[in-house]
RNA sequence: AGGCCAGUAGCUCAAUUGGUAGAGCAGCGGUCUCCAAAACCGCAGGUUGGGGGUUCGAGUCCCUCCUGGCCUG
């Protein structure tokens, strides 16, 4: 297996644009590492590629599931790399692109054996931290995994009720899991991050995005997905930056013109979050800043490796 | 022009009978092993509009000026 190409970075910095201009020089199939992209009928709030493009060049892992249903950096992995063995199958070159972080330390570090998400047990526990407090599950996660429970906060619902979750499935606690790692690939990938250059003409860049996605209509995007799949507030795929806010605003909770603030300040937070990501990832390759730098270099090694081909 | 009300962190607002200021949001940093565009954690930020006075001590009381709003003419 030859080293797979995978372009990452922070949103908006126009890694679909490298991709769709190098994929004009070489077979290129795209594998969307994005955890937004998967939703159908998302499109204008999740920047999906029009659909021209995506006749044009193969992607793949976009629109793979309904708004309602759920997906994760498990289901990714899997996919993934079912994907890179069918496009190299094909003779052609798969170039992995996207900025959902937790997906590419899950593909590259490689995620325990855990036991899937499983929504009656996720019921099970909230109706047992309804009935007696988050804290009393957080004292019963003390009991069971007192290694993992220091690890997280009192506050932190999400992660208490995965590790009961884990817990109830496989009578193991996480810490036990975790021990015995996954594989590792930090070899079989190379793997380019394009970082932002200037904040300030990022949150420009990021706010003008957020506007130009209100022109496109992203609100009768979201009453249209919310009618024909009966979507609520606590939808995953209703959770996303943009549909969160502007499904406030459909609610009467919050006027346009805070859905739009609230909307360009998270996706900020999100590419903060996303740069605390990259500082933290020794295994990416190399990082530019440039676009055309980014061409340039990902031309190079995409030639390198069709010549040992 | 006169009267009334307000002016406290970038924004919205708190501060018991006068005891030198707190919170939410934004900002910044971080955590992350199957919801991750999620969830959570930490940090920083104010000569309380300016000036003067009373007081041991003023965001709080008094005077004055500035700014904004409302009312009357």
């Amino acid at each position: 297996m030859q080293n797979i190409l995978c372009l990452t970075g922070v949103t908006g910095t126009g890694k679909t644009d490298i991709a769709l201009e190098l994929s004009e020089k070489f077979p290129i199939e795209i594998i969307s590492m994005d955890s937004a992209m998967v939703f159908r009928d998302l499109n204008i709030g999740t920047d999906t590629p029009e659909e021209s493009i995506l006749k044009k060049v193969p992607h793949h892992l976009i629109s793979i599931i309904t708004p309602k249903d759920y997906f994760s950096a498990g289901h990714f992995i899997l996919e993934c790399k079912k994907k890179i063995q069918e496009i190299q199958r094909r003779n052609k070159i798969p170039l992995i692109v996207g900025g959902t972080l937790m997906y590419l330390n899950a593909l590259i570090l490689g995620l325990a054996n855990l036991p899937e998400r499983n929504q009656k047990v996720r019921n099970l526990i909230h109706q047992l931290a309804e009935k007696y407090s988050w804290q009393y599950m957080y004292e019963f996660l003390c009991f069971i995994d007192p290694l993992h429970a220091s690890k997280i906060s009192i506050n932190d619902h999400q992660r208490i009720e995965r590790s009961l979750e884990v817990f109830l499935i496989s009578e193991k606690n996480l810490s036990s899991f975790h021990h015995e790692q996954g594989t590792e690939h930090r070899n079989n990938f190379e793997i380019i991050a394009i970082e932002r250059v200037n904040k300030e003409e990022h949150h420009k860049k990021i706010s003008q995005r957020v506007n130009t996605m209100v022109k496109k209509g992203i609100v009768d995007e979201l009453e249209y997905v919310i009618n024909k799949y009966d979507l609520s507030q606590t939808d995953a795929s209703m959770k996303l930056i943009g549909y969160k806010q502007f499904f406030q605003y459909l609610n009467d909770e919050i006027s346009m013109s805070d859905a739009i603030e609230k909307t360009i300040n998270s996706t900020n937070q999100f590419a903060k979050r996303q740069m605390t990501w990259l500082r933290k990832m020794q295994f990416i390759n190399t990082r530019i800043s440039n676009n055309q730098l980014a061409i340039q270099y990902l031309n190079e090694k995409i030639l390198k490796s069709s010549v040992i081909n």
